[in-house]
DNA sequence: GAATTAGTTGAACGATCGTACAACAAGCGC
DNA sequence: GCGCTTGTTGTACGATCGTTCAACTAATTC
């Protein structure tokens, strides 16, 4: 029996938009930004040339969606459980296995190139990044004054964000010399230096991905 | 008395060659690798769109020479020196007013970006970091036995190199909330942390660039 | 000052870029 | 099964990309 020939399986504009942004992510780990073209987005999403003006107003506003979506895991609300665990959740989930492989290091990259330049990016970027570091400063700032510790939260907040985002890059442009389990116990010790003291999750511990 | 026009000057290939590298970072700092052509950059240099190729194998070959000159203040020898001044240079050198402004900051994402993906550089940025990596490690060896210090030098070298690109991260994509001297005093802070305690030379600390 | 060397120009090329748009077709209500 | 909506296609367009190369000329040599 033969099928009659479907010329293309139609989707929901959701559904396609989704897709399409998952296929710019797959590009920009690719090549970067030079990877990052109409053609090869289209191609990677299996669709024709045509589609991505159709969903998104431009080319940098699919880059603005794709951003949104990767910073997604920032802005996620964890006031319901203990600064400790905040800590120990933006750390872990800072270097999960599952979201912390070179593709996507690549891709982040690529648009922290772009964050730098981009208006509309940038503007995203220090929105979602605040409110990352305002929830940082907030757990600090509870564990130091219930403890009596001479922490200057807001310096500790930015050092860590700095060690996170630099051991992820010393992580991408160095293809070996440590693991991404060195990297999250790097940040364990760093608190434990200024006498914060955090059990990591045992439970998030998971495998590189190449 | 009019002087007889002259319709261009010209200079050796070693000066021409530094012009089209300066160029090609004024470029990469103004707009990432999206302002990298050969169009902007000559005109950035001033001269016709023919030169890069005559002075360059390939666009591909003056970035690599671009982070050739980017990076050569890693590789510095520091021997001489003590391994307190080693480590205070690395730290001051990194947050040196004179090369530490967003536009160089811009620059330096914009190449990271292309090291991931990019044989050549990152060829050449792999044996740049291992030294400027054994450097710092050697340094922090040295003090550990001296003092006796429970340190992994392997580990506080990995860190602080982290430490250093993160919160250049940091200061370039966010427009405020701390300066140089912020960034540098954490660096210390860092070290004070697990004990090994620098005094940073005052010398060095300078008024930040726009 | 003629010949030689070598730095520079600018037009030309094919390839690829992002976008626009008319044509098409899949799914839906009826 | 007929319109209608709307997701999708693919060509076309002008702009810009990196590279090549013949021609030109400033500087040097003798």
């Amino acid at each position: 029996m033969v099928v009659k020939d479907i010329a293309y399986h139609r989707k929901t504009a959701r559904q396609r938009r989704s897709e399409l942004i998952d296929a710019g992510i797959a590009c920009l780990g690719r090549g970067g930004m030079s990877a990052f073209t109409i053609d090869q987005i289209c191609k990677q999403a299996g669709v024709s040339r045509g589609l991505i003006n159709h969903h998104f107003d431009s080319k940098e506003a699919l880059l603005v969606s794709i951003y949104a979506q990767m910073t997604e895991y920032l802005v996620r609300n964890h006031a319901a459980t203990s600064p400790r665990q905040q800590i120990a959740s933006f750390i872990d989930g800072s270097f999960d296995a599952a979201s912390f492989n070179k593709s996507n290091l690549r891709a982040w990259l690529a648009i922290w190139g772009q964050v730098a330049t981009h208006a509309e990016l940038k503007s995203l970027h220090q929105q979602r990044y605040q409110k990352y570091r305002l929830q940082l400063v907030g757990a600090l700032t509870v564990i130091s004054e219930a403890e009596q510790l001479a922490v200057d939260a807001d310096s500790v907040a930015r050092q860590l964000i700095a060690l996170i985002d630099g051991l992820w890059l010393e992580y991408c442009l160095h293809s070996d010399g440590f693991s991404l389990d060195d990297a999250r116990a790097d940040c364990y010790r760093f608190l434990r230096g200024i006498d914060i003291v955090i059990q990591p999750d045992q439970d998030l511990q998971g495998q590189m991905q190449p």
